[in-house]
Order: structure tokens, then sequence, then C-alpha cells
DNA sequence: TTATTATATAAGTATATAATTATATGCGCA
DNA sequence: TGCGCATATAATTATATACTTATATAATAA
């Protein structure tokens, strides 16, 4: 048995799932949605960082497949993707993670929380 | 239990981590070394890159615990750091990769392995 | 010692990434 | 319809990263 094409599709796969990782707001964003569904004005409330920048995280990791995400009213609600291919591979590394939860919850004591869902 | 500094440490720690191996060189020099010691002109000789490159990218991950050094005459010869505290980190994530060792063996037939070791 | 080989480092350049600012789109409601 | 809020996208800017070229250090061998 020798080298194949999936070989060296298999190391792009992983350094490119890496790099997306290796952020640390996306991260984070992972270690929460896949705790807890949030919307994007949510995630901007908890992160430092503007609204477009977070969008523009989503984004990249929307397109990588791991995310989902679920609309409702003006509210775009995202999710980690439990049947991303690649999910196991997050689990392994989100899962050496603290909670993120305590994140809402101080959300919630600003009164910043939508909980319509 | 509440939130703790060591839970931001972990955040950081694993996201430097990833960000490191986020880049398909390091990564499979991670995953051939964990395999294979090799000295840094064999590297050279695997990837397409200069030796520059090739030191700048061992520095790297040097400086972040991963790889041992040892100095043979003239060779500087590197293997992954098994008691490095994230070695469990890196061995879950290059598990799931293939074998580098053909690579070595494409050396070999090009009569470039150094094979004083 | 000098020459040669291996490796590291420094400086510069090119490219990629993340953030900001500005604008567009989409939904709900008056 | 028009307004306000949530989100996305585009364009720009700032910063980080990787690579190249040039040079320095270290070991060996003549």
């Amino acid at each position: 048995m020798t080298h194949t094409v999936n070989d060296e599709e298999s190391l792009d796969t992983v350094s490119q799932t890496l790099k997306l990782l290796g952020d640390k707001t996306r991260l984070t964003i992972m270690k929460l949605l896949d705790e807890q569904e949030c919307c994007v004005c949510e995630l901007v409330g908890i992160f430092n960082t503007s609204q477009p920048a977070v969008s523009q995280h989503l984004r990249k990791l929307k397109d990588a497949g791991f995310l989902r995400e679920n609309r409702r009213g003006q509210w775009i609600f995202y999710s980690a993707n439990r049947g991303s291919g690649q999910y196991e591979l997050l689990q392994s590394l989100i899962a050496r993670l603290p909670s993120q939860l305590y994140r809402i919850e101080e959300l919630e004591k600003k009164g910043l929380r939508i909980s319509c869902g």
C-alpha cells in the first residue's frame, strides 16, 4: 500500500479545519454553539467585537459546514452542525474546553438574551 | 462553580495550538516527526520549501514545546516531544492523518537519507 | 587554519487574515 | 407603504504570517 490522493486530502482537510479553529473567537463560538443555539446579536453581546466581525466568523464556520442556521423572524439562530463530516474532529477539540454557558448567563443578567427561541 | 482564569487559559492554549498546526507543512512535519526522527536537511529534501522556511517552522514548533532536538555532529535531529503537556491533543489530531513514512522511503530512493543516526 | 556542510537568524517582501466602516438585504410591524 | 431592527456583504485598512534572500553560527574535515 502506497501513498494515495485521499491521504493528501486528509492533510488538507485537517489543516484547514485547524486553521479555522485556530482563532480564539471562532473556537469559543463553536464551543458555545455546540452547547446552546444563539442568534447573531447574542454573540455580538458576548464577544467584544462588532456585528460584521461576528458575521464574518460565522460565515467561515458555516462555509466549512460546522454550523446550521435557523431563521426565526428577524433573528437567525446558529448551532453546531452535528451532522458535519468533521463533527467528530470538532468534538475532540471542544471537549477539552470549559463550558461557555456562563456567557449566556451573563447576557441574561444584562437583559440582552433573545428568549424567543 | 463559576468562570475561572484557567478556563481562559485553556481557550488560549488550544486556539494557539490549533493555529500552529493549522499550517499544512507544520502539521505534516509533526506527523512525520512523531513517526521518525529527522534532521533539517532531510525535511528540506521532503518538503518543497527552502531550508530557512523549514527552520522557521521547526522553531515555532519547538517554541511551543512540540519538538525535541538532538544534535549529532553537524546534524540536528528533531522528533516529537512526547513529554509535552499538549502531546495528547497533538496525538488526537495526528492520529487521524496517514503515515508520512513513505516520504522517508522516497528520500532513501533518492539517496538523500542521513542514516548516521 | 581554511573550506565545506548543516543549521539558524535577520531583514525584507508578498500574501493572507481580521477588523472596521459603510452599505445592502431581509423581516416584522405600524 | 415606510420605519426600525437584525444580519450580511463590500471595501478598506491594519496586522500577522510565510516565504525569500542574505548572512551568521557551529561542527567537521582537509
